[in-house]
DNA sequence: CACGCTACCGTACGCTGTACGTTAGACCGA
DNA sequence: TCGGTCTAACGTACAGCGTACGGTAGCGTG
């Protein structure tokens, strides 16, 4: 079938050939920038060493120069996500702080939908990288600032932690599909009425509830902050 | 290096070529219940077709002719699971059964660790199953008994479902690996006290709140309901 | 100029999911 | 009993993955 190449030995099928890249052409800031913006454009699953190595311009295992591998490479992009967290300004009450301050963590994470996922099925997490530990300390100083003892500030901020990572996760899942949403509409829109009665009944509400991930999210912060404060209350 | 095979064309180290496997010997029940036994026993990246068939006694390619492929396949195991919910009993004020009905869903996704996280990262979720639908209106009209209005009702269920998966989330990591929570330990105490000296100081704290997942849903659980509560009290 | 160090790279291996075509065995009408 | 048909089970093959290993080229230093 091919036609060219008659001479030589030809090998067959070269793909393409790429002459060496120079010498200085790579450095793990850039593998990981570039590492980023393939995760954000084509998501986790598209995402493979040879893509990236491509997207560089350069050889599948110069990579293996900088990171002994992907799962170090995810490790160190999570990070660089991570290290980019502003804590908000310090104004207000304790509380309004501390909202204040999850909203920020939330919007951080919904920001990379990548990245979060990476975040949330590494296996061996916590790090405790400087700025997420940071961040923990100021929140934890918050509760403290909001009169908790000792055990109900290490398990609230438990409490914050975990909704927060499960509503970034939910958000993901309809942000990155929006014909998702189009989906759940006419999938509620079509069950029994008679098998689910309050389902049906509350449709419009569960479909605004869903649209709007952000306002959603701070609907559920405001029910756990306001336990907190009923317990800041009661112990103080 | 090898031995033995002198005689013949000898093809090279054939796979131990299986005889076939008789006419009735699979269905998609009992595929399932093998691709269940080898995600709670191997784990979700250990997991494989050619491992599921081979667990099975039986060629690679068989069970497509029940799947269309992985996908499908991990779609009906996760179903499977969700289906085998069972509601618990209903006694109690509309709050305490509320609460036991999130403690059940926490408990379920706990018990099934890989399964939990097809549910997370699944693309296309949000099947409307029966069984997940049904739960999914019990608790809207106990919410609804609670005295919440129809908005507050979705929203509250919102709140409930994000904090319950990223609760089981976060636990299954740390049951899976017990030598992380060794870790944990380890790390947090050496944690420099000047620079993070609330964590610190609640290091002892954070460890025993990490320990006990089941403990901190139920406590993170009662937060919420509290808020839940307060707005009942308030629409009254 | 020569030498070594190392950043970049080509090849190869074992793994994956699965498209495609084949085969064997059960069933059925003659 | 015999062919025909239907289909569950299967073998092979292919593209793509992560990466171990060894090679090579170009810079820095002597």
């Amino acid at each position: 079938m091919p036609s060219e190449q008659s001479t030589a030995t030809a090998a067959p099928s070269r793909p393409a050939r790429r002459s060496r890249a120079p010498r200085g052409s790579l450095n793990p800031d850039l593998i990981l920038e570039h590492a980023l913006r393939l995760l954000d454009e084509r998501g986790l699953e598209a995402f493979s060493m040879r893509a990236l190595a491509e997207d560089l311009g350069v050889g599948t295992m110069a990579l293996y120069t900088y990171f002994r591998g992907k799962d170090e490479l995810f490790r160190a992009a999570r990070d660089r996500v991570l290290a980019g967290y502003t804590p908000p300004s310090t104004e207000g009450s304790w509380d309004q702080r501390l909202r204040a301050a999850c909203v920020a963590v939330h919007d951080l994470f919904t920001g990379r939908p990548a990245v979060l996922r990476l975040l949330a099925e590494s296996t061996a997490n916590d790090d405790f990288l400087d700025a997420a530990t940071s961040a923990m300390d100021r929140m934890l100083a918050l509760l403290r600032e909001g009169g908790l003892g000792r055990e109900d500030a290490a398990r609230a901020y438990g409490t914050l932690s975990r909704f927060t990572i499960g509503s970034a996760l939910r958000e993901i899942r309809v942000c990155a599909r929006p014909e998702a949403l189009e989906l759940f509409r006419s999938r509620i829109a079509a069950l029994p009425p008679e098998r689910f009665p309050v389902l049906a009944d509350l449709a419009p509400e569960l479909l605004l509830s869903t649209e709007n991930g952000r306002e959603q999210y701070e609907y559920g912060l405001d029910l756990i902050l306001c336990g907190i404060r009923d317990l800041a209350s009661r112990s103080a």
